[in-house]
DNA sequence: TCATGCTGCTTGCAATTGCAAACGCACTGG
DNA sequence: CCAGTGCGTTTGCAATTGCAAGCAGCATGA
């Protein structure tokens, strides 16, 4: 298990390295390594340290962050909604309250996407995956000030409660 | 320049292992590396390889890339789209569970605010500025032994399925 | 034929990573 | 008072990274 994923990503640097027709030497000048290591980088005789890859990324003119993945340092993240973007390009928030985002966004998603379990056939059914028409545009009632939380366990308790709970509209159910 | 960033990205990660209040020896073990090595990570004695740096952002279940952007392997991401517009433009969510997470998005950000006077929206990189972890233990679980993030998504579950999702008292109609 | 220049590859070697073991410190409790 | 447990840190050491130097093969040209 010396080398996992490691020939995959050389094979992919020198695919990229031929594709844009240049020469081992001239992308290891580039990217500021020496040539024999990258060599063996590309044979996959050497695992190159995040550092060196975000070099011969640099070289390369690709995103670092396709390298990665191909490294599988990067999980590659389905594009699922713009949402899950957003949190992640969110700048005001710290990495623990971005994750938590992301657990409850996805939760919410899972939830609706309840395959056809018969039980919770009817709560899915208030979250159907296509036009669950919110014309309302539920503003989010601007003057609507809820005691949000501070944490996680003390951050859902309260919406339980008063958040959620006080915007429920009942004739969403169908008769 | 031997040592770039690494003093940040150790400082960010110990930042994180505090938040998350877990032992240096928990977050060893749980990322699969050894715990004098992520002391050494931790106080910028020690250069992780990409791959240990995954292994640690899986074991504080935050972003690898974020821990990437931190250490400088990755150009930081564009500044911030709006959150907000995204999950107001979503519609894989029900209605309540978007302002639910509008609402936690919004407490996030009103609790970072805590120690910041004004608008520090640029000042603002990746990491907030004094964002305090301070909790005011409104929780306080009784036999919660697991400050993990998973901890969290488990509480997730009940939350979104009878609460949010429907399960909840109609008679609070707004009026 | 030899010289020059290009391609990529092999060979030692210093520097570094990453770990197992052990250390010092604070706390608990028999 | 000393054993036991937790914390973070320090200390050698095997394994690896990454590089300078050198090697072999294939062109072009005098």
């Amino acid at each position: 298990m010396a080398l996992p994923k490691v020939g995959s990503i050389g094979e992919y640097i020198r695919e990229q390295r031929t594709q844009a027709k240049i020469s081992l030497r001239q992308l290891a000048a580039a990217a500021g390594v020496s040539n024999p290591y990258l060599s063996q980088i590309e044979r996959g005789l050497r695992k190159p340290s995040a550092e060196i890859l975000n070099q011969i990324a640099k070289g390369l003119h690709i995103s670092a962050q396709a390298l990665y993945v191909q490294a599988g340092l990067i999980e590659d993240r389905e594009p699922d909604s713009d949402v899950l973007a957003a949190i992640r390009a969110d700048n005001f928030i710290t990495e623990r309250q971005r994750q938590v985002l992301i657990d409850i966004y996805e939760s919410f998603r899972k939830e609706n996407r309840v395959g056809a379990p018969e039980e919770d056939a009817r709560t899915a059914k208030n979250a159907p995956p296509s036009p669950e028409p919110h014309e309302s545009d539920a503003g989010s009632s601007p003057d609507d000030e809820s005691p949000l939380p501070e944490e996680f366990t003390a951050a859902l308790k309260p919406y339980t409660a008063s958040s959620v709970n006080g915007h429920v509209t009942p004739e969403t159910k169908e008769g």
